[in-house]
DNA sequence: TTGTAAGCGTTATCAG
DNA sequence: CTGATAACGCTTACAA
């Protein structure tokens, strides 16, 4: 299909040996048969192949990037950046949804060492990691995003969710809400539960009571949303809330619907601020306040700490924990 | 890292042969043998080195998507389908984002070419696709997504876009609308040429005049649809248009903003309807009428036509045109 | 049924 | 500075 150093050296007649020194530059060779060779090999359309280069270097200039679900509205853009500072750096990447089933997880993780992946960047799907570790025995370069994974040659990269929950609940206390209710995802999923021991923090610092009342949980869902702020709207108004921190957006809007369905005014009776900052958050018709997630900085970091990693062979960033800061989006919904 | 072949072989002591077969469960080997040999392979943790064996096979279960940019909500949901339909044919797909520039794409091109790629599935990110052709030389297998590319073996998965305005701008009509205008995109982009056509021939249909006045383009952009609605509105009240149909949601959505913030109702006083159907056109708050594109259908149907490609050597799909029927997704705004 | 050896397209080592 | 040649890890004729 395409001509091979052993096509250009016949027809330059030298070696092998001084093809590939002049297509990579090296520095013993003649300036001269240098540029002979290297005209010679753009006129015959020559295109190294990368999966032999990758077989005797032992390095493919490839990264696996693992995520639950590219539809989910977080993930195109820390793609995105990944992908974008890779490019940049002449790596490309593997697109992999794991569909957050563990399952296709491990599949995938086995496909990519089976390609040769320099390194990779892992959203993990769930708590569960131990299949994940399998994995960094093999010195295989990791970056987890969004998770946090102990273990030696990793790093994680996170946004601090405890602090962007202050952040939102603070930012409600400030406006004079005493009652603020929690809408929380699955319980299981830390991200979940870090947010809600923010919002737990914030109360306490400012000295308002924690009642469980206020607290509920779902699945991160706008349905799950509406329906849980359905609930807190039927308490009676002496103890019912008046403001709601979602624990993400979707389940933001849920209530937000929930909300406006009920008659109330937002924000003027009540409040609601939720967590991601996804596009629509931000569309005029929607307004919703919200804690964003540095998405791009979080895609951009993680390939470039990876890239590290690569180079200095893993010394420097052994068991290291990143955190990201969130930073509160006031609109119109608090 | 990994044990080789070399490896088990000398365990076993047999042949790198022989447990090559046993691997690949080759018909002329002892069932015991090859038994032992994968029960040793278990053992010992063998990964097969997918590089070494893509440099001798010549193929490497890859391929490559080039997309304008994964952050565009049009194309999440088709990566999305694609991948699962590679994932499900044993094949790994590199994410390249063309960031709608043509150098980067034609960078990518000759990267994925050296990576040994089986085929590639591309979103043109412009009408310019001559660079694309001489991909297509080489005897790589592509398949051209929303956009077709007129070549020998090549295939082009495009939506009806002509039929989808079609179906917009009808039903508005059948709506008593007789004054109905059109906001476009960036001229030079044959979706929007399109979208214009099909909406020329609609009225034409219906024995509607087409004015030029009702007629004015953009760039595929919220603000550009707020915008060029406002001049829209500006217009006498005798003359000024009761609808319009954008030639994407976010030129609807902006219109949309536009149209209320006018002060008029709708659908009552002004309809608006998009093209695409992007997740935000579903919102409760928003509710906007579009026309959906198959997108997942577009992934599945992409990769399984670029999968029979590749198995049949090409002789099958040779310069085809698949349309796509778009389908009318009427909810509150028409 | 199994072993031997050549070869996939590069790079790297070692003489010259 | 250049040329042979081995090696990367695997597959596949061809022999045995």
């Amino acid at each position: 299909m395409f001509p091979t150093i052993k096509d250009i050296a016949k027809k330059a007649s030298v070696s092998y040996a001084t093809v590939s020194r002049a297509l990579n530059n090296h520095p013993e060779i003649n300036e001269e048969t240098k540029n002979k060779i290297v005209k010679l090999a753009l006129e015959m359309g020559y295109q190294p192949n990368a999966i032999a280069q990758g077989l005797v270097r032992k390095v493919t200039k490839t990264i696996g990037l693992l995520i639950p679900d590219i539809t989910n509205p977080f993930f195109p853009e820390v793609a995105r950046s990944i992908e974008d500072a890779a490019f940049e750096a002449g790596y490309t990447v593997f697109l992999c949804n794991t569909n957050w089933n563990e399952e296709r997880e491990r599949h995938y993780l086995n496909v990519l060492l089976q390609k040769q992946v320099d390194g990779l960047i892992i959203a993990p799907s769930s708590e569960k990691v131990n299949h994940l570790k399998k994995v960094l025995e093999n010195k295989l370069k990791v970056v987890f995003i969004s998770r946090v994974v102990n273990h030696a040659n990793c790093t994680s990269i996170i946004i601090d969710n405890i602090k962007g929950a202050q952040l939102a609940v603070e930012s409600l206390i400030r406006k004079e809400h005493k009652k603020i209710a929690f809408i929380g995802g699955q319980e299981d999923i830390s991200t979940s539960r870090q947010r809600l021991e923010g919002y737990k923090l914030a109360l306490r610092k400012n000295n308002l009571a924690i009642k469980e009342d206020y607290i509920k949980t779902g699945s991160f869902k706008r349905d799950s949303g509406h329906f849980i702020m359905r609930e807190f709207l039927k308490m009676d108004a002496e103890t019912r809330p008046t403001a709601v921190f979602a624990a993400n957006d979707l389940l933001a809007l849920g209530a937000l619907q929930a909300v406006k369905n009920s008659g109330l005014n937002v924000p003027a009776d009540f409040a609601v601020i939720g967590f991601d900052d996804i596009e629509v958050a931000s569309l005029p018709e929607i307004q919703l306040s919200t804690v964003a997630q540095p998405k791009s900085d979080m895609g951009k970091l993680s390939f470039s700490v990876l890239l590290d990693m690569l180079k200095e062979g893993g010394g420097y960033s052994v068991g290291r924990k990143i955190l990201l800061d969130p930073v509160l989006v006031e609109r119109k919904t608090s």
